[in-house]
RNA sequence: GCGGGUGUGGUGAAAUUGGUAGACACGCUAGACUUAGGAUCUAGUGCCUAACAGCUUGAAGGUUCGAGUCCUUUCACCCGCACCA
């Protein structure tokens, strides 16, 4: 009997399909355990070999928890909604929700082919109406709640209401009290409501991506640029709908510290959220009844401020510049709003400003400093404007310099034509009752004296900014939202709203979306529908959630049955959705927890992310001008360019020349320099992508070589979390493995394996393996569990144990890397049932003592020979033995022993 | 500039957490069995050496009986953020 991968993979997944062997209840006595893959975005190309990475890796866990004797949900599901499928229709006049379903059915067919126990029966897709009601439905709960800053956490806006009508409301921004409130019309209610519900709308300068037609949240724009396209992004002032994330700022930071998220991860998160300890201070406009609020890290710093900078769009600006210097900061303005993201990013050496011809006066010395405009400060960050310090901040430094402003030195010892001082030790001078003190005394009196001027406080500064929720596209969840002309809103009443047909994709007028060229759909009984639609990461924010009770009509998901699975244990996924979907997803976990839908208050337990297969790339260098390739150990005689081929057509290194002639037309007619008889193609490491010929398929390799060879494999490839490139060539170890295992159980056509008691060695190897594995499997480290299912097997072989009692718990622990063959071994071992359903096997220390243990004997370190002692002998004796022996005599020669130092069980180390 | 991480054979990588560095594989070399092999098996394979010896975890110091592992300095590469006040 041979190893007949292709005709056992497909029984036994055709067998688990027909049975619903992965099905998994919401009741069981088990303790539960939530294994979650990052769902998929299922684009046209199909899965290649680096995307099941994750996938494996959790399903080996998932199935590793199961034999551990837990209730596993270990779910899949498909993000249907986004951009590259409209834009596909676009080029195609094919509907998104068509090619998204194929790109589905594709995906599916690929992912079964691995053999993955997806309980199916749960699959969600984010774009079918019975799924993104409920992404509605959540919409409408951030629309009516509020973040209580008392009890740090989101309620019902109906309380705020409450609260309105019988106490008004004061704060530093808005004030007004009961009576005012009530008679105020609604639309003047709504509008003080919208600044306070979690998902509100506002007009705001957002990320403008002409080239994709709509806005982009802050994490969706890379270096000026959209991340998918990369097209030019701009600063444009529209109204948007976003989500009141900054509310949860210190929440979502401080509960990093409790979760098992990757260090890089949580320090991405941690930078997103921006948090900045120092103090908002106000200086007063000379000749207005105005001020401007600046924040600082630095209050200590404040004797040493001599001009005020603002962000060019600050509110204040047109109001506070003279008359002489209006044409000139109207300039300004002018040229810096037209400069895109990018061309701003740039060139941020340039130092550029105007001033505005108004001065402030410094609180505590009562100096006028002038105000100027300048687009280093941001209107995005603190307060749009700051108290410029030129002794203590470089750019300030630089700018005082470029114009001429004042420069007071404010610490001791320091020359300023050196650089700014950003030390924090720095000793204070000419800074008044300040003097001689540091960062860390100063910074408290400072804020004290500024309080007591009633000039300043200390703040807490976050840097990140609310969500964007908008998107003027097609292909995503409309919102359950009415408006009218009086500027009330109301929630749509049944849910889902479902995504209307249209027959065009181009923006609707005034720059909003398709929907809104749907005049007839647009108008509601007196009410007009919002024609944004919501951005890719609303249906994925909560997607986790739904596999709980996937098919709930009545909720988003049961309480039962998120009180049973509860948070994801183990969330495996890239770490590009780091600070984008990560962050969107506790946010909505915060919010339904604090309107007590469910029960925590954090998503994802641990995340583990897998690091990227990278291509390996194959290069041929073509000789300019003519159509003659030159093989790459040969192609510094000539000048040439190198061409991406197709790394299916070549053998390692080694060129198919005459595929490659007919590749392509224009290569028909190629010649080839040679070495050694053989083009060898140059190669090169990077992203795996159609357009660089560099795509391995899973579907080959499972045809090759099988689904337990490739899942095997790619855990074999080094650690998950590490960035690798694939090479189909190791593959053959990891299947010569598979071959071996095999052949434990069958020689030739004989069922070999017998009901003989095991013997001491093979009873050790197997324990070994138990250990291994089970550890292997716990910290993720798959590869070194591969490595010791090798070990084991290797041994076995030399043992020539062909024990039914050694090799059925092996294969049972085999059975999470490689389930199929392991289901057909577990069959002709005789089992009835599935091997899924066995216990993964109990280690027994015992089988791993040895009677004796080989010592090596080091010299000052050094090992010179072995001695072998009874486990259980003393250190002391045998150190004594040691010493006596006559190797120990040679080696020392003419010198003494210093010092004896046994670590038992481990090694001697002789002082000499 | 700031933050996180990684440097070990020709290659992917192990290393019980301070105790024989290079397990397990790929590749390579030789051999066996084969009509054949991209099948299977056996042996070898860090470097230097004929051998003994010696050297070896990016580099340099240090702690220690003992360092890939801990400390200091430094170099290289990868990732993230970046005019953040």
């Amino acid at each position: 009997m041979q190893y007949d991968f292709r005709a056992i993979e497909n029984k036994w997944q055709q067998h688990w399909k027909e049975n619903n062997t992965y099905a998994v209840s919401n009741k069981s006595d088990k303790p539960k355990c939530y294994v979650l893959d990052m769902f998929p975005y299922p684009s046209g190309s199909g899965l290649h070999v680096g995307h099941p990475l994750g996938y494996i890796a959790s399903d080996i866990y998932a199935r590793y928890k199961r034999l551990k004797g837990f209730n596993v949900l270990h779910p899949m599901g498909f993000d249907a909604f986004g951009l590259p499928a409209e834009q596909y229709a676009i080029e195609t006049g094919q509907h998104p929700a068509d090619t998204t379903k194929q790109n589905i059915k594709r995906y599916k067919e690929q992912l079964e082919k691995i053999g993955f126990c997806y309980d199916w029966n749960r699959e969600i897709i984010t774009a079918e109406p019975s799924y993104y009601k409920w992404t509605q439905w959540i919409f409408s709960q951030l629309f009516s709640a509020y973040f209580n800053k008392e009890s740090n956490k989101a309620e019902p806006i109906e309380q705020l209401i409450l609260s309105f009508e019988k106490n008004g409301y004061t704060s530093e921004a808005l004030c007004f009290s009961a009576t005012d409130w009530n008679a105020y019309s609604t639309a003047e209610q709504e509008k003080i409501l919208m600044g306070f519900r979690l998902a509100y709308r506002a007009e705001s300068q957002v990320n403008w991506c002409e080239g994709l037609g709509t806005v982009l949240a802050n994490d969706e724009v890379i270096n000026g640029v959209s991340e998918r396209g990369g097209h030019p992004v701009e600063r444009k002032l529209m109204s948007q709908w976003f989500l009141r994330i900054s509310a949860y700022a210190e929440r979502l930071l401080s509960a990093l510290d409790h979760l098992e998220y990757p260090d890089s991860l949580k320090e991405m998160q941690r930078n997103w959220i921006g948090k900045s300890v120092g103090a908002k201070i106000n200086f007063k406009i000379d000749g207005y009844n105005e001020h401007i609020d600046v924040f600082t890290t630095r209050p200590d710093t404040i004797f040493g401020s001599s001009f005020l900078v603002l962000a060019p769009e600050h509110d204040l600006v047109a109001q506070i510049t003279t008359a002489e210097q209006k044409e000139t900061i109207e300039q300004y303005i002018n040229k810096t709003a037209k400069r895109s993201e990018r061309d701003r990013l740039a060139d941020t050496k340039v130092v550029s400003g105007a001033f505005t011809g108004a001065y402030a006066i410094h609180p505590l010395t009562k100096n006028k400093l002038p105000i100027w405009i300048a687009d280093y400060v941001l209107i995005n960050y603190g307060t749009g404007a700051i108290m410029a310090v030129p002794a203590g901040d470089e750019r300030d430094l630089r700018f005082a310099n470029e114009y001429n402003l004042e420069i007071p030195n404010i610490f001791k010892n320091h020359d300023l034509s050196a650089g700014a001082c950003t030390d924090k030790k720095a000793v204070l001078q000419n800074s008044d009752f300040l003097n001689d003190k540091t960062f860390e005394e100063s910074s408290c009196l400072a804020i004290e004296k500024l309080q007591e001027q009633n000039a300043g406080q200390e703040k807490i500064n976050y840097r990140m900014r609310d969500a964007g929720f908008s998107r003027q596209r097609y292909w995503g969840e409309p919102f359950p939202i009415l408006t009218n002309n009086n500027g009330e809103y109301k929630l749509a009443a049944d849910l889902p709203v479902t995504l209307p047909a249209v027959d065009k994709y181009e923006n609707g007028p005034e720059g909003k979306g398709p929907l809104a060229n749907l005049t007839d759909w647009m108008q509601l009984d007196g009410w007009t529908r919002e024609t944004d639609t919501m951005p890719g990461y609303a249906g994925s924010s909560w997607y986790y959630l739904r596999y709980m009770d996937p098919t709930n009509e009545d909720a988003f998901c049961s309480k039962e049955a998120s009180d049973y699975w509860n948070q994801v244990d183990v969330y495996v996924g890239g770490a590009e959705h780091a600070v984008g979907h990560l962050l969107y997803s506790r946010l909505w976990c915060k919010v339904l927890h604090d309107l007590d839908y469910i029960s925590f208050d954090e998503p994802y337990k641990k995340v583990l992310n897998q690091g990227m297969i990278q291509g390996n790339s194959r290069l041929v260098y073509r000789v300019v001008g003519e159509n003659k390739f030159v093989s790459a150990g040969l192609k510094e005689e000539h000048q040439t360019e190198p061409i991406h081929v197709d790394v299916s057509m070549c053998d390692g290194l080694v060129l198919d020349t005459t595929a490659f002639k007919t590749w392509r037309k224009d290569f028909e007619e190629s010649e080839f320099i040679l070495e050694d008889g053989k083009y060898i193609c140059g190669q090169q490491t990077e992203k795996m992508s159609k357009r660089l010929y560099n795509v391995v398929n899973p579907d080959d390799i499972v045809i090759d070589y099988g689904a337990d060879t490739f899942r095997m494999y790619e855990m074999f490839l080094g650690p998950i979390e590490d960035s690798k490139p694939w090479d189909t060539k190791g593959i053959e170890g990891v299947h010569r493995f598979l071959k071996k295992l095999w052949r434990l159980f069958y020689h030739e056509d004989n069922f070999i394996v017998t009901n003989d008691v095991p013997t001491k060695d093979e009873l050790k190897v197997l324990h070994q393996t138990i250990q291994k594995v089970q550890q292997g499997t716990e910290t993720f480290s798959f590869n070194t569990a591969v490595s010791q299912f090798m070990i084991c097997v290797n041994e076995l072989g030399k043992l020539s144990c062909n024990k039914k009692e050694i090799l059925a718990p092996l294969i049972i622990m085999l059975s999470s890397y490689a389930p199929h063959i392991t289901e057909e071994l577990w069959k002709v071992l005789g089992n009835k049932s599935s091997i899924l359903d066995e216990s993964f096997p109990v280690l027994n220390e015992d089988y791993l003592k040895e009677d004796e243990i080989n010592y090596p004997v080091a010299f000052n370190g050094k090992v010179k020979f072995q001695m072998t002692f009874n486990a259980e002998a003393s250190p002391q004796s045998i150190e004594d033995v040691v010493r006596a022996d006559t190797k120990t005599t040679e080696q020392l020669g003419d010198k003494n022993i210093k010092k004896v130092i046994v670590v038992k069980g481990r090694m001697i180390n002789i002082v000499v």
